[in-house]
RNA sequence: GGGCGUUUAGCUCAGCUGGUUCAGAGCAUCUGCCUUACAAGCAGAGGGUCGGCGGUUCGAAUCCGUCAACGCCCACCA
């Protein structure tokens, strides 16, 4: 087999990905095994892939590649969430470029479009994560708003209205004027905003000496809604105010002055006005104090008729304009730069604008309960567990969930009105005629008589069902895949969306199987740039990760997110790491054209080799134990790290070091065939180790390793059983390893060539006698041999308490060689007193654990043989 | 305004219940090497009073207090 110098990734990714495919290595059927089970984070199904993507699919790839080869029957179900606001303003933009508003189209048009615009756009999001290896179990792809899902969705609601769970009313909600629609709370977020604080005089009715109060807002705009002012009864400076009436500006109505300890007295003047229909505050004290309430504006931010003035324009063109007014009327007092934070639409970024309207809510009380003792007693652990505590803040101040929204792409809400008022919530119009008929008893009754509620259901309304929608356990319960597969093992997401979906998640999961919806949450941090600042599209510092994928290879860019991604952590994002792991993979490569290029033969196995192959199988087994824990804790990172210095480090430069064989007279020597054998057996576990992280890569290479028969692959491979790993041969490779560095930095000093054979002296006992094959393999050694005084003209080190000394004759520099000696000799003194001081320490010689003592005692006495051993080598150069 | 978290080498981070895995890793840097697997490489080396101050202790990166900086989440201050 010829093998290029270089890997190419692209030359096998596709290849393995389809023969992966083709041979139904991702699907998953309920059989005898334990499941290992993960449900995407379905993305939205316009979406592209960005590195957010990439990270949290790279880690689920990583846990389901490493679960299979566990033995559990892995499954990772993919699919798209219809992301009911983002892909409805999509739609709506495609149409407006096309000159067709959506005010002009009928529900179903719109739909029609809708529909046209996902089937064109949907799933290449998941098309994109193959390019990424992902083994997902792709015949179950599944999508929040197909037939079974929302079904589900159907059912649910109206369990939980006929529960008495969900309920409609007229509350205050989050609206946003651009989507025309209801918000939940969650989807509101508060920017910071530099912005005006208004001083607006209001003329107090028949007051002789034309004397006003001074109202601060930030929102003079609103004031043809004020319906009363308010101050605090304990506020003296406002005192006078009390029970008389109140002009608002240039609306010139007349409004009481009420009194509320709600009012904050130092916040500006001390007095409030009231706008009960748009502001929440507000609205609870008009409700406290029966107050009108005027709505001005319309459901798209302009100014409605109610107001009176300035009909139609925009909210925000309205405060600018009404300062201009109020000044010139006399009635702006002053005005301050204010910093304030604004609610802002999370999906549209528009200013939210609070707004009375009739909604459709789920009480969450009951859900809370039930999802938070679970999470609290780690039962459902969270990784990292600081999370757990905004969990809890959350539930212990839930309030309710507003599930409708204003658009029609959703699943509808059940609801049907009846022609004389009242509804009926029913999972399909039939049963809602039946029901519709039972009610009115009027038997006669049409389905056109019936009004379908025109709204959708907030998108999390489905995606909470999500672990259980998708093995069909809302429609068809206690079905063989819900029982095989829920509770599902692992979920990987943001904590950005841990009261969006996980929580929610958490809730159906009792709600509905009476169990959890996973075992374990790894929540992924937010991929920034290398300065730290998030990735966008404004900024331009997000890269395509498809073209990552063309430059680095799929594995390299693996390697490159998972390199720099400990749990929790948010992770600075540098191409360098994607290239280090393309270095890594050309390692790989390069280690296997060697060992593939060897010839075999049938000789005898020579000692430094059956010595490093023992040492190799003790690294094996002891970082395969060790990786098996950095993965309990999902630590993913140290895990890959693990094994990266394993193939790099130990195998690479050690082992394959040691057991390769030489060249004679520029001919290359076989190996025997009990390394070779060994050292395939080696690379065929480090492939094990290897593929969860580098899938194609390793998939290549161990189709290469032996003669493989066609359908089989690495990635259905069992991982090996562990073994006990043998510390001693670890441990003291560890001194060889020392004495070997010892050697390399006398050639690098001395300037001598590894061609140039050596001879190494060891004065005493030698602790690592037994490793000399490998030694003198490795450094070029004619001999090593032990002597009780080293050579004259040598160049020394120690390791422990050893001397190890090269002859090197007319080589060497006395004065050199004195200088280094005494330095060592000075500090190895000075480390000396320091033990001293501390055993000559009453406190601690009686305070301490005799362990630490008998520790410190032994630096001591070795401090002193290695003086000893210094001063000796000092005075034999001297002489 | 509450709550949480972070601060250790130039960068990104490990260091669990205080003591030889205690000052570490990877990358970057520097010095030699194009040595027939790999220059996307090999062999070496340098680099930190563990954010500041105080305390507990025989002993503190590790425990306590405090201050500072940064980050995140939550909250109705107009």
């Amino acid at each position: 087999m010829e093998l290029a110098s270089k890997y190419n990734p692209a030359d096998v990714e596709a290849k393995w990905y389809q023969y992966w495919l083709d041979n139904k290595l991702f699907s998953s059927k309920p059989d005898g095994r334990k499941p290992y089970t993960i449900v995407i984070p379905p993305p939205n199904v316009t979406g592209v892939l960005h590195m957010g993507h990439m990270l949290n699919n790279t880690i689920q790839d990583i846990l389901v590649r490493r679960a299979r080869m566990k033995g559990y029957n892995a499954c990772w179900v993919p699919g798209t969430d219809h992301a009911s606001i983002a892909t409805e303003a999509k739609v709506v933009n495609k149409l407006a470029q096309q000159g067709i508003k959506k005010t002009d189209l009928t529900r179903d048009e719109f739909l029609k479009h809708a529909w046209e615009w996902t089937d064109e756009h949907g799933g290449i999001i998941l098309k994109q994560l193959r390019k990424l290896g992902a083994s997902c179990d792709w015949d179950r792809t599944a999508f929040t708003m197909d037939e079974a899902r929302s079904e589900s969705v159907i059912k649910v609601f109206c369990d939980l209205y006929n529960k008495g769970l969900i309920y409609r009313g007229v509350r205050m909600v989050n609206w946003d004027p651009k989507a025309l629609t209801a918000l939940s709370d969650e989807e509101v977020i508060y920017k910071e905003e530099n912005s005006k604080l208004y001083y607006l005089r209001y003329k107090v009715e028949g007051d002789a000496e034309g004397r006003y109060a001074i109202v601060a807002t930030t929102r003079p705009e609103t004031i043809m809604g004020d319906t009363a002012m308010c101050i605090n009864p304990n506020d003296p400076k406002n005192e006078w105010l009390k029970g008389k009436k109140v002009i608002v500006p240039l609306v010139n109505r007349v409004i009481p002055v009420i009194e509320d300890d709600y009012v904050d007295i130092e916040f500006g003047t001390g007095c409030l006005k009231v706008t009960p229909a748009h502001d929440v505050n507000d609205y609870m004290l008009g409700e406290k104090y029966n107050l009108p309430s005027i709505d001005i504006f319309n459901d798209n931010g302009t100014l409605s008729e109610a107001a009176g003035l300035y009909v139609g324009m925009d909210r925000f063109d309205v405060r600018k304009q009404i300062e201009k007014d109020l000044a010139d009327a006399g009635l702006l007092e002053k005005v301050e730069a204010y910093t304030n934070k604004v609610g802002c639409s999370e999906r549209t970024g528009v200013a939210i604008e609070p707004k009375l309207s009739m909604q459709w809510f789920l009480k969450m009380q009951h859900f809370a309960d039930m999802a938070l003792p679970p999470v609290m007693n780690d039962e459902l652990k969270f990784y990292p567990a600081k999370y757990k505590t905004t969990y809890r803040n959350w539930l212990e101040n839930i309030k309710d969930w507003c599930i409708s929204r204003q658009l029609w792409w959703g699943h509808r809400i059940p609801a049907y009105y009846l022609p004389e008022g009242g509804y009926v919530v029913a999972e399909t119009p039939k049963k809602a005629l039946e029901l519709a008929r039972e009610k009115t008893g009027e038997r006669d009754l049409t389905l056109d008589d019936l009004r379908q509620d025109d709204d959708c259901l907030d998108t999390w309304f489905s995606s909470w069902l999500w672990p259980i929608s998708l093995f069909d356990g809302i429609n068809n319960p206690g079905n063989e895949e819900i029982k095989y597969y829920y509770p599902t093992s692992d979920l990987v997401t943001g904590p950005d969306i841990i009261f969006f979906w996980v929580a929610r998640m958490i809730m159906a999961g009792y709600e509905y199987m009476g169990d959890m919806p996973f075992k374990n949450v790894y929540f992924t941090g937010i991929v920034r740039d290398k300065l730290g600042r998030k990735m966008s599209k404004s900024l331009g510092n997000s890269p395509d990760p498809l073209d990552l994928i063309d430059r680095f290879g799929a594995d390299g860019v693996r390697m490159g997110m998972m390199l720099s991604a400990p749990a929790g952590n948010d992770i600075l994002f540098d191409d360098a790491l994607c290239e280090q792991g393309r270095n890594f993979n050309n390692k790989i490569w390069n280690a296997f054209r060697l060992v593939k290029g060897w010839q075999v033969a049938d000789a005898e196995q020579p000692e430094y080799a059956a010595l490093a192959t023992k040492w190799f199988e003790a690294m094996l087994a002891k970082t395969a134990a060790e990786v098996d824990d950095l993965f309990s804790k999902y630590r993913l990172s140290e895990a890959l790290m693990a094994v990266y210095k394993l193939f790099w480090d130990e195998f690479s430069s050690w082992y394959l070091e040691m057991v390769k064989p030489a060249y004679i007279n520029g001919e290359p020597q076989p190996i025997d065939r009990v390394t070779y054998e060994k050292t395939l057996s080696f690379f065929d576990s480090l492939l094990k180790l290897l593929h969860p992280f580098m899938p194609f890569i390793t998939e290549e290479l161990w189709q290469h390793l032996y003669d493989r028969k066609e359908g089989e692959s690495l990635m259905v491979q069992q991982l090996d059983i562990p073994t006990a790993c043998d510390e001693d041969i670890v441990k003291s490779f560890e001194a060889v390893k020392e004495v070997i560095g010892g050697i390399r930095t006398i050639r690098l000093q001395k300037n001598i060539a590894q061609k140039e054979t050596l001879e190494l002296q060891v004065v005493g006992e030698n602790p690592v006698a037994a490793f000399n094959s490998v030694i003198a393999k490795l450094c070029n050694l004619t001999a090593v041999s032990a002597v009780e005084n080293k050579a004259e003209g040598s160049a020394s080190f120690m390791v422990g308490t050893t001397e190890y000394a090269v002859p090197l004759g007319s080589l060497i520099n006395v004065e050199e060689e004195l200088k280094k000696l005494e330095a060592d000799l000075k500090y190895n003194e000075g480390f000396l007193q320091s033990v001293l001081k501390k055993l000559s320490n009453e406190k601690f010689v009686s305070k301490a654990p005799a362990a630490v003592i008998e520790m410190e005692r032994k630096k001591q006495a070795d401090a002193e043989s290695k003086i000893a051993a210094l001063k000796e080598s000092i005075a034999a150069l001297k002489k």
